[in-house]
DNA sequence: TACTTCATTTGGATCGTTCAAGAGGGGCGA
DNA sequence: TCGCCCCTCTTGAACGATCCAAATGAAGTA
């Protein structure tokens, strides 16, 4: 095994001090060129690589991001953290910081947590996915000063929708998160445009910030388009069963819809039973049922047996959540978050992005 | 924000010197229990929280796990790597270590991306998912002398099945699997149990050896029962469509099967298709198809629809990984890896673990 | 020439922990 | 009593990087 590679032994080969190869790696624009390249020579002929502990150490950084990985998904839409995750990782590489993962069975155990990462390994920020009304994880972190992205609007917070918030409000923080209402007013808008015109909803109890979301999608659209909405909309906890009992109920009644959107896949997977596709299972080209149905998220089973769904850029969003944070972190590092700021089409504000999702057409409507 | 607390803060408040903290924390046994107490009182008054950087940087140890995290996983047999992975982060998390996370779009990087995490983060060690015939990862690993784990056996050494290997097999590492065959034949069994006399198979091309494993069990519980597997079986890659297809081409047959095992639920999924429940999807009570069908993985999918599976004690396998690792890294550290070794029933020899599946049984069959 | 300015480079101190070596005191055999 | 060992605890020195203050040298200016 070779010797050792310290910032020394790079120092030494290409003689010069220890500050000055810092200096190459930190600030090279304090480095005479021609000194730089030296350095740089070295370093690359060594094989040297920073080691983390010992800038961490100095510095109090640790290029570390957390992230929690939660218990079990519910129902059909897992994975979708799973490909969040990757996309996080992949990121978060690129901007030369790792993803660190942990656990808590709720939200208590999730700020002690918050502590330990931060006492013991000196993270630099965190990523939380999925906000809950009165979260009290981001007042925690606020309150400390950790920089963190939430992977979701922060739906308790009335300053988000009325910006002259009152003073008690908690400060807003950086956000990203995918426009559930546009995509369903997607899906809604597809079937409209191939002549549907009783176009059913079937989404979750009201009081879901997402999920009231995605139901305003498939409402403001069929107002839009000059439709009435009354009596086409259902609630139902998320679930195959469920979905599938709203759906029958929506079917029977007076004026049956020609087409359900839905909130999730689970609840499109129980639509397309109880619409009872002719000859079984609707999965055959030209198997298309009676009564279309989309889903939500493009999960594996989505397109497995071919229904149309709403399909979150999560790749991108990971990416987003990244760049934020190295806005953070190296604003203020630097002194003064003056950096680029993003100007996406999709954007909507500094340091809060709302991506635009993508309706995926299969064979289910 | 309170005054940092490090390991001299705590040695002032006990009255002893930093070293005699340090003891009680590494090694309790060489400090007298009073001065011990006294020392523990003040960490937990304190609020005492071991500097991890600044112990890596003295002992060249991290306490931190890298786990791949696969682009995107294939078909529906996603959110597996998620539920280990939550597994895994609690395990570790229990045993005083963390995971971290990375991505290689091939296995050439996945090296290089070794030997930068080795290099800059000083890894303990690695757990490597899906091991491949002729793993380049496990070869360069273990003549680097870094410890690691496979979730799942090493396919392509002969001298695990034949103990007596030559001497050019690569040296065993430990492995933590779960026993496809007995998931399998614990599914044919049932079907045997439950009146089927003729029961298919549809399973992935012979080749790969998760594969070959569970068809095996299949094969060898029908010559068991003193039945004849010729021409019930059936090969296809992994996907809902090739499964329907495979399903219809047995069910085409002169003797066609009353019952189907297969090797995922991706299949099965397209097998249920296939076998054409009555009244559409084989969801509700009673409506149980007149093929029976059993999946492998107890996906949600699975769940969702009443799909018969093998579930993967996912959650057991990672804390065995964990386990393994836990042994390996502090028999280096203390020299000889005499520790306890693990006696489980399911167990198969030093540092290799078989875990047995288990069956969920639902309306499907 | 002497003084200032600027860009570049240097050496020492430091982050918080553990390792290595040693110090003090009591017990015990010679 | 001496010497030795063991138990317990303390002190100084690393680990490898960055921060800070100061030194160096060259060029510009009076």
């Amino acid at each position: 095994m070779a010797e050792k590679v310290t910032i020394a032994t790079v120092a030494r080969r290409a003689r010069v001090s220890r500050q000055t190869v810092s200096n190459v790696l930190n600030a090279p624009h304090m480095v005479r060129e021609e000194t730089r390249e030296r350095v740089r020579e070295a370093i690359s002929a060594l094989g040297y690589r920073a080691n983390q502990a010992a800038r961490q150490m100095r510095t109090g950084r640790s290029r570390l991001i957390a992230v929690r990985i939660e218990p079990t998904r519910d129902g059909v839409n897992g994975s979708v953290l799973d490909r969040f995750l990757h996309g996080l990782t992949e990121a978060a590489e690129a901007a030369g910081y790792r993803v660190m993962l942990y656990t808590a069975p709720d939200p208590r155990a999730e700020i002690d947590a918050y502590d330990s990462l931060l006492g013991a390994y000196d993270l630099d920020a965190f990523v939380l996915t999925g906000t809950e009304y009165g979260d009290a994880r981001t007042a925690w972190l606020t309150e400390r000063d950790v920089p963190f992205v939430t992977f979701g609007r922060p739906w308790d917070n009335p300053a988000e929708t009325a910006p002259q918030g009152r003073t008690a409000v908690p400060a807003r923080h950086p956000w990203v998160d995918v426009n559930g209402a546009d995509g369903v007013a997607q899906a809604t808008r597809r079937l409209l445009d191939t002549g549907h015109r009783r176009i059913g909803f079937v989404g979750w109890p009201a009081g879901s910030g997402v999920g009231d979301d995605r139901r305003s999608g498939w409402h403001d659209t069929l107002l839009t388009a000059g439709l009435d909405p009354t009596g086409l909309d259902r609630a139902a906890p998320d679930g195959f069963a469920q979905g599938e009992a709203a759906a029958r109920d929506l079917l029977a009644s007076a004026e049956p819809p020609t087409a359900i959107v839905c909130a999730s896949d689970s609840l499109a997977l129980g639509a397309l039973q109880a619409v009872g596709a002719p000859g079984g299972w609707p999965a055959g080209p030209g198997q298309r049922p009676e009564v279309a149905v989309t889903g939500f998220d493009d999960t594996p089973v989505a397109q497995a047996i071919g229904l149309t769904s709403v399909s979150q850029p999560l790749a991108q969003a990971a990416a987003c959540c990244v760049d934020l944070l190295a806005d953070v972190l190296d604003g203020s590092r630097r002194g003064g978050a003056a950096g680029h700021r993003r100007s996406d089409p999709a954007s909507s504000g500094p340091g809060q992005v709302l991506l635009r999702p993508s309706l995926v057409v299969r064979q289910s409507g």
